[in-house]
DNA sequence: AGAAGTTTTCTACGTTACGTAGAACTAACG
DNA sequence: CGTTAGTTCTACGTAACGTAGAAAACTTCT
């Protein structure tokens, strides 16, 4: 229960992005934004989307428990249950809590890892 | 491009536990077993499925490149490209590649791993 | 070789997730 | 209270997946 659909992805990467709260409306702009400044990488092309599919998309986030709104205020207010961050570390451990061996899973994992990476979890793991 | 249906699921976990490579057949009437042994943990319920459907499912799973098949024996016989841990430390690493703060994602992470599983990494990096 | 059985491929239908948005409803503001 | 901004409802198209029958391909037996 965790994948996101393109666009669902495109408006966390929004909310993760800013700090603040951000209503329907600005989350468009600045989706219409994003689309602009076609370098080709990737991202959708072309035209801007309507409100209301950007409020669906909000509402299905939501439901997932992605995505928290504020009713109170008239222009609904949305932001990131957790940050990036989190949620993309309680993704690792969903993978990982999805095999059986463990152990194996992080062995063949750590194998993989660029050396920065390597440092990074050394020094994290470290005094403990 | 990687998460799988429940039967997808099921089919590489025969995959993955079996060393040998597996005909449909094979692996329908070890579906079936599974889905007996009722204690309601989880997993499918009730009536064996059509050869076909697994055959279908195995063809979906070698198109996504999980599955490679014999095609010179009759009945084909099939099995996991990479095992299980290798899947799944591949699948751990594409998560962590979809965050753009690598560092940030692997200090959560660490954050809420058991003790046990930090012992397994810390003599995985070399302690250090 | 021809019949009969086995295995694989083709085609298809139902369900659910997601992108997308119009229509209708609700709240705010003058 | 009417207009306007915002939200919810409803809906359609596409794609993935579970599921399997029908048809085609291959084996085997006589």
């Amino acid at each position: 229960m965790a994948s996101l659909g393109e666009l669902e992805r495109a408006v966390m990467d929004l909310l993760w992005a800013g700090q603040e709260a951000a209503t329907a409306n600005t989350l468009r702009d600045l989706l219409a934004q994003d689309s602009e400044a076609g370098d080709g990488t990737a991202g959708h092309q072309g035209k801007d989307l309507a409100v209301t599919t950007v409020l669906t998309v909000l509402s299905r986030l939501e439901k997932k428990g992605l995505v928290e709104r504020e009713r109170g205020t008239r222009p609904h207010r949305y932001q990131a249950v957790s940050s990036r961050a989190d949620h993309t570390a309680e993704l690792m451990h969903e993978v990982l809590g999805s095999a059986p061996d463990r152990e194996a899973v992080l062995a063949r994992f750590i194998g993989s890892v660029s050396e920065s990476e390597a440092a990074t979890l050394r020094k994290l793991l470290g005094y403990n």
